[in-house]
DNA sequence: TTGTAGGCGTTATCAA
DNA sequence: TTGATAACGCCTACAA
């Protein structure tokens, strides 16, 4: 079935397609009278206008893309929310658009500059490895939004915001071996992660070594490449499997709360007790490491300073008002009941 | 800067548009070598053709959409994984479009089917309350996946799938009076829900008069419209209230896994042990029940079996091969640690 | 204040 | 197997 056009309207009306187009945008070179009739027409006949080919006439719409790879993490969630609040507030719209974990979200972005004729772009999650050249084609601003990129990228190259997460890390670590513990086991990246997941296995090494505690490699468990990253049953799986390798610990660093969810569930399983048996850390501070029985101690991300600082770089990007910016947020270290010292 | 289009990359390759366009799309008629040239071409340019031209022209382009209300439930992120492998498996692609609370759901499908040229649409959560008039204009296949309907509505007139919510709450508050409870709390949606929430608050009601309970309107809590609904601080606050208020009970029954979770902090913090001093019980059955400490007794919906289902009634109906279809899944009664008899 | 006409980048039709 | 050309539905100079 045919849809009704915007011709289809104006000869309803009986006036010219433009009249009816400067009704729809909100043009001022209308008068009220017309525009209520032909609004009236409009609403009467259900007429939708059809964004394809706005988009394809329209040279620049106000709208802000964000790109997020991994749909499933909690932390994100909070994110997504204030970006939306934001870019509403500058009267621009916005797209969320999902990535999936096998796609390349700069193909995607690509893409979808052209369709949506975008102004800017948010990108979340994920490692973003990609060649300079490719990169060259996005003609809008981003900002890597909470993505760490190690220093083998050219830093004047883009933009970001995010946590120090090698600090961070180590932050947590090193309270840890302050409570006492030296026997401490870490859930992982795969080893092959180039962003957050090794920053933050760096931060825990590096730490250990400040407390000259010597680095064991049988502590160290990746996350499981057939489970969904970050999931509670990735850190399940490989709690349980660390228990079984009798290597002995006092302690477990989580590099996601999730993730230290999971392993707190293994550590149930096999009738441990938490903390008394073992301390549990997570990281990134998402709404359930508080209400996780028990609390889990974790390193809570400014989250609302995260989004909104992200948001504004891309508007001053896209207003040129600066070049390339990278702003790091202090994260903190929340102590719940999940871990205790045993000095 | 102007993009590349398909005549430049015409004129580069020496031929017309049409069989550029070929190339592109896989069409037969076109030989083997004048389609690799032009597709090296293409490489080369980094051309990327524009969706919404293509979408303007196209008549039909094989894509489904899943509308989705309130994306932080935990419960539809299974449900769409499946979906985007189902729709993938039939060559179809896959849209994901999250609709804000405060919108309206109709609308924006009515808008993105024009867009997109839509083969059909799965809608998510809400409360579908929308006038036959504005449905019809919907003119593609559409399926209402775990929106439980009141019977104001005509059935004929749409498909859906989900699990009887009234029944499978009834289940659950059942199962908590055959355990000797008989103070039985509800944390429920607002009063005015015509959806999943009227439908599992009248299953809480009618297992109560089974069992020769008064209703008690004191134990009944909704949640909080300024609060994110079905959140776990939904939960928290909601529960904090009903402690104070020193209605009795020894039972607590969150209409989801998150309000449930919300509520044993809020047990908790009072002191309270589960479920030695009050059993909790949830619904929907996410991972989080599974994990939590104690793990959630809960009624877990077959979210594999709804997502299939959903997306072959779906394509049923775009090939015509059924009138609208209402599946029923039966749901699970998974009693775990958070629950107890105390006859 | 209003209308006409051309073009945005593609795909589809039809003729070559 | 190819290519010119007419739509697709809208916006916007420019003219009236």
């Amino acid at each position: 079935m045919a849809s009704i056009t915007i011709i289809d309207i104006a000869k309803m009306c009986g006036v010219g397609v433009t009249t009816v187009s400067r009704a729809i945008n909100n043009h001022p070179d209308i008068s009220d009278e017309t525009k209520a009739m032909i609004m009236q027409v409009i609403k009467d006949n259900h007429y939708v206008p059809n964004n394809s080919a706005r988009n394809l006439k329209r040279s620049a719409s106000k709208t802000i893309a964000v790109l997020i790879k991994g749909i499933t993490n909690a932390f994100f969630n909070k994110l997504i929310q204030v970006f939306e609040q934001e870019i509403k507030d500058k009267k621009y719209s916005f797209i969320l658009q999902r990535v999936d974990d096998k796609e390349d979200e700069l193909e995607v972005a690509i893409e979808l500059e052209k369709e949506k004729r975008l102004r800017g772009i948010v990108f979340l999650g994920g490692y973003f490895v990609h060649a300079k050249e490719k990169l060259d084609q996005l003609t809008v601003p981003y900002v890597l939004c909470t993505i760490g990129m190690t220093e083998d990228f050219d830093r004047k190259e883009y933009s970001s915001v995010s946590v120090d997460d090698f600090k961070e890390s180590y932050k947590m670590v090193d309270y840890l071996c302050n409570q006492g513990h030296r026997k401490i086991a870490l859930i992982s990246a795969s080893m092959d992660d180039v962003s957050i997941g090794k920053l933050r296995f760096e931060g825990y090494k590096k730490a250990l070594a400040d407390h000259g505690i010597e680095f064991n490699e049988g502590l160290v468990r990746c996350m499981k490449d057939d489970l969904e990253s970050y999931s509670m049953k990735n850190g399940y799986v490989v709690t349980k499997e660390l228990l079984e390798s009798d290597e002995e610990f006092t302690a477990l660093f989580a590099i996601s709360d999730s993730l230290a969810i999971g392993a707190c569930k293994a550590l149930f399983d096999a009738g441990k007790k938490i903390p008394e048996d073992y301390s549990v850390a997570g990281f990134d501070g998402v709404d359930m490491s508080y209400y996780y029985n028990p609390s889990i101690t974790t390193i809570r991300q400014p989250v609302e300073n995260i989004a909104e600082e992200t948001i504004k770089i891309l508007f001053d990007l896209i207003h040129k008002k600066i070049t390339h910016t990278h702003k790091v947020f202090p994260a903190e270290l929340v102590i719940r009941e999940s871990t205790r010292s045993i000095s």
